[in-house]
DNA sequence: TGAACAATTTGATCAGGATCAAATTTCCGG
DNA sequence: CCGGAAATTTGATCCTGATCAAATTGTTCA
């Protein structure tokens, strides 16, 4: 488990939201201030260095954080030894969410880190007694669900470009929705990450780039920061499949 | 859009739920007896034949659907003309969230199908008023968020043996879940959908049933039915990478 | 019951990636 | 600023699954 340094209970924690309905366009907050105010009481941060473990699989579950900076990625490790990476979170995400007291994969600081930590107790009886709250956590949830299954839809692509010009488009929605309007897309993770996260090999992710430079499709300046030069052809590669399917069980 | 027969409000609809901590062995109800009877007010019963469209993209989204019997497929068309599938919906399924009014998805019945149909709004303001019931929904969602990403772990695998045996493993726990314990599995849909679902062409998923077949590993009676004979090798196959993780934003 | 169509199986070819190897570049601690 | 380790790129080969075709089997309905 993570040597965290919970830095106590100093003012309350912005949890800021990305947009929650990100496809319908509007700059939405997912939580009030006021509702956030609320959540802000119960909240500590910690702090975590570059490759830093926040949690990892099968350790008590008693807490959730929240991302103030830096990026983290859930991953599992399959009995084979082979990492498979879920999810990238990024600054306003929640993780840690867990089904029975465990967490059931495990997440890595990926950058330096800091996030709100909410102790998982509290978090919920807090929920129990906020209806108001607890219908926009439900919001954001089917929202959530959403992206996961954009990521699904994305596995299901065959052909290398596509899955990773999707990937590419996924984390400028992502950067664009935190309003960083810098044209440029950030690429906080290993090619290797990218790959796991992509189901290819990291071989196959490196060709993939070069070939989308190469067709003057994408400029990179260094390893982390490119920019798309031909949207176009970009947008059609991507296959932009735009939306998913909403589905519950009850 | 479907020309559902809606069979008004007779008694009270049973949501029947699966479990939905499937993963921690305990058979438990999503929501209580009372819980139920507090929506059923809400719900009529709609029925459709096998292929007919419970709705499709775009549409206003103005109901939200829960399986009584038969499967459903929720699928997207692509630009390109071509669908994938997102979720294949069993007996106790709720489907039809909507994002902003509108369906992001279509929905067909793969099998006659007989489901309660809750009207959006008189569902959203119920929920607003019940705390309770809300906090259930939300464990539900996470449930789903959990397997939806096992459908997107399921897709990073590669090996097109790997991935038809880890999605027969996922229709016996659906079916297992639900008490038929027949040893069976039963695929309602065809080639073609578990092709699409899965990111692969259908001749490939029948390669892939003929080379478990041959190898021992299931044996089938016929193309719907067909049993695991061989339980080692195939968990080894399906990686059997149990868990996914948790996440969400804020 | 058979015609017509839909679904599935099987075959053969081919391309995209995985994999193994090696050369470069980047990153860090000292 | 240097040396070593890690990350990335590049190369070459091989294999899996996509694709195109055709043969079977199943299903539906007159």
């Amino acid at each position: 488990m993570a040597k965290a340094k919970i830095v106590a209970n100093t003012r309350g924690p912005v949890i800021r939201a990305r947009d929650p309905w990100a496809a319908s366009g509007k700059m939405r907050q997912l939580l009030s201030e006021e509702e956030r105010a609320r959540l802000a009481v119960l909240a500590s941060i910690a702090r975590f260095n570059k490759d830093e473990d926040v949690y990892h699989e099968g350790r008590r579950a008693d807490a959730v954080f929240n991302i103030i900076t830096g990026v983290v990625k859930a991953y599992r490790i399959a009995p084979d030894g082979s990492e498979h990476i879920t999810a990238f979170l990024f600054p306003g995400d929640v993780f840690g969410l867990s089904e029975e007291g465990k967490y059931t994969n495990a997440a890595k600081a990926i950058t330096p880190v800091a996030a709100y930590r909410f102790p998982v107790s509290a978090l919920r009886s807090r929920l129990a007694k906020d209806a108001d709250l607890e219908f926009h956590v439900i919001c954001k949830l089917i929202h959530e669900l959403r992206e996961t299954q954009r990521h699904a839809l994305l596995l299901a692509r065959r052909g290398a470009l596509s899955r990773v010009a999707m990937f590419l488009q996924l984390l400028e929605n992502l950067q664009a929705g935190r309003g960083e309007r810098t044209v440029e897309i950030y690429l906080p993770m290993k090619r290797s990450d990218i790959g796991e996260y992509l189901g290819m090999s990291l071989e196959a992710v490196s060709r993939a780039f070069r070939a989308l430079t190469s067709r003057g499709i994408i400029k990179s300046r260094d390893r982390r920061h490119l920019k798309i030069t031909d949207r176009n052809t970009f947008d059609e590669i991507a296959g932009d499949t735009a939306n998913t399917s909403q589905t519950v069980r009850a």
